[in-house]
DNA sequence: GTAACTGCAAAATATTTGCATCCTT
DNA sequence: AAGGATGCAAATATTTTGCAGTTAC
């Protein structure tokens, strides 16, 4: 676990230290996106409220993780695929808010389906995001 | 044009101030979705900070207006079709946002694809996000 | 040793609440 | 007249910035 957190980072060319690896390992453990409230939350150690900020910019820079637009919001991230690179995000993937629990999940598995726009624009990325009730609330 | 807008209020039990007519009449006017920002910017008489937070949220319960969760998470606001009533949104179209000049777009003509989640998971709305390019800005 | 990272303080910004007053019906 | 709507002040919450001290490499 801790050695795939540390290879992230040195892909990233991003030096290792203990508020990155758990900021990471959080996000590596959880199956849903977490705000920066959960973060601050959930992480033993009492990180300091700036250094998330600082932190989860620094990730998203980077194309480690991304932002997900919620409906009411509220800022959500989670760990990005391997095609996420620099300034490049390819989260093509749907996201699920489970209207009961709050939870987001990235459904990996199931694919942006195709959407049609007027002829002038042009599509650069495409994001879905289904709300609804999750398996563990119904 | 202030008819209408006059209509709408009555239609949702809501007195006719200044305020929501002219709030009102800037979503009518725009053909993009407006932020808190904007409508403090493109409102001619001051409108109170505090009024328009209100007069937002008001406009939203009725199921006048509806928000659109954008990429950077600001909150965008968009009038609603007719179909959207109070506590019940239907805006099952696809949202779009120019990456140039940041303006977003309802794309009303264009519905939402079908989109399959896992069996255990129930759908009860759907929206699509799309990034890019407008095409006054191409 | 040096550059990058962190934590604290504080500034700037955004949002919410309470209340007295004003306006719509 | 009565209830809802508004505006102001102020409380909260959120995010950003500056800087000095610390840490990774």
């Amino acid at each position: 676990m801790k050695d795939v957190v540390i290879d992230i980072l040195k892909h990233n060319q991003l030096s290792i230290t203990d508020n990155r690896l758990g900021i990471l390992e959080l996000f590596q453990k959880s199956s849903k996106a977490l705000s920066h409230a959960d973060i601050e939350r959930l992480s033993e150690k009492h990180f300091d409220r700036v250094t998330i900020y600082r932190t989860l910019q620094t990730f998203v820079d980077k194309g480690i993780i991304h932002t997900i637009p919620t409906a009411d919001n509220s800022i959500m991230y989670a760990l990005c695929k391997e095609a996420c690179s620099e300034g490049h995000h390819h989260d093509d993937h749907v996201h699920f808010l489970c209207g009961q629990c709050g939870t987001t999940y990235c459904l990996d598995n199931i694919s942006i389906p195709e959407v049609n726009v007027p002829k002038d624009f042009i599509v650069h990325q495409t994001n879905v995001l289904v709300n609804g009730v999750c398996k563990n609330c119904r």
